[in-house]
DNA sequence: AATAATGGTTACTTTTTTTATACTATAAAA
DNA sequence: TTTTATAGTATAAAAAAAGTAACCATTATT
């Protein structure tokens, strides 16, 4: 018998969410807020620092590209709202939406565990 | 007074761990989690299916060279432990470290999540 | 008339990740 | 003697992600 057959009850759980689903929700998760600049640029709108420039200074690393194409993947994943003023200059403002809201307890436990188990060390 | 003067107490904490840490502690913790076959293998390998073929059969899409480089990441990182026995044929066993334990709260959040914003609209 | 401010876009290059394919060692079993 | 099993390596190619630098439109200010 082998062990695949053996523990097959105790899996069945993750492996029939992923037939369902046809994905690993996990994994499915970690591809919307994994991008290289999203929990810092979630964590900064969700303090309303709202504003490509605002942004951009407090981010000086990421390039303009950069900032754009993970606020536009934020957007189409619908974790971020954008909204545009018909002012001149140009006025944008992004704010979390109610999907992007819910990641925040996710938020916190990645940053607790983070603290504990990968940058403490470095002090 | 510019936003980000007038709303700096409200994310100290993010950014003095930033500073005092010398990076976002979300990020790095989804730098370990985030690659692309390691929630899998991680919950695999926490059902013990620990070995490396074993693996394989589970995740037919992922390939030898990507399983051997993400599972050398995993142990770098802490996440995983690697026992070699002294067989022919060879023998490898992969189990869960103590950090990598630490995790399963972690990811059933991140499967919750996944389930309930991602996934559920293909059903 | 030139400069600054805002929120980008575009084209191109470099870097990083992932895939594909072939190859390895050893002992036992057919 | 050829095949099977295990747990990988090595190398090159392709694809994806990220970085760099220049450009754009409009209005107000200098």
């Amino acid at each position: 018998m082998k062990i695949e057959e053996k523990n097959s009850e105790r899996f069945t759980t993750m492996v029939e969410n992923i037939k369902k689903y046809g994905g690993c929700p996990v994994s499915a998760t970690l591809k919307l807020i994994g991008g290289k600049w999203k929990p810092l640029i979630l964590y900064f709108i969700s303090v309303d620092v709202n504003r490509f420039g605002q942004l951009q200074r407090m981010m000086p690393d990421c390039s303009k590209r950069m900032m754009t194409v993970q606020l536009r993947e934020l957007e189409n994943d619908g974790l971020v709202h954008r909204e545009v003023f018909a002012e001149v200059p140009p006025k944008v403002i992004y704010t979390l939406t109610e999907k992007g809201e819910s990641l925040r307890p996710l938020f916190s436990m990645l940053s607790q565990w983070g603290i504990d188990n990968i940058l403490k060390k470095k002090v």
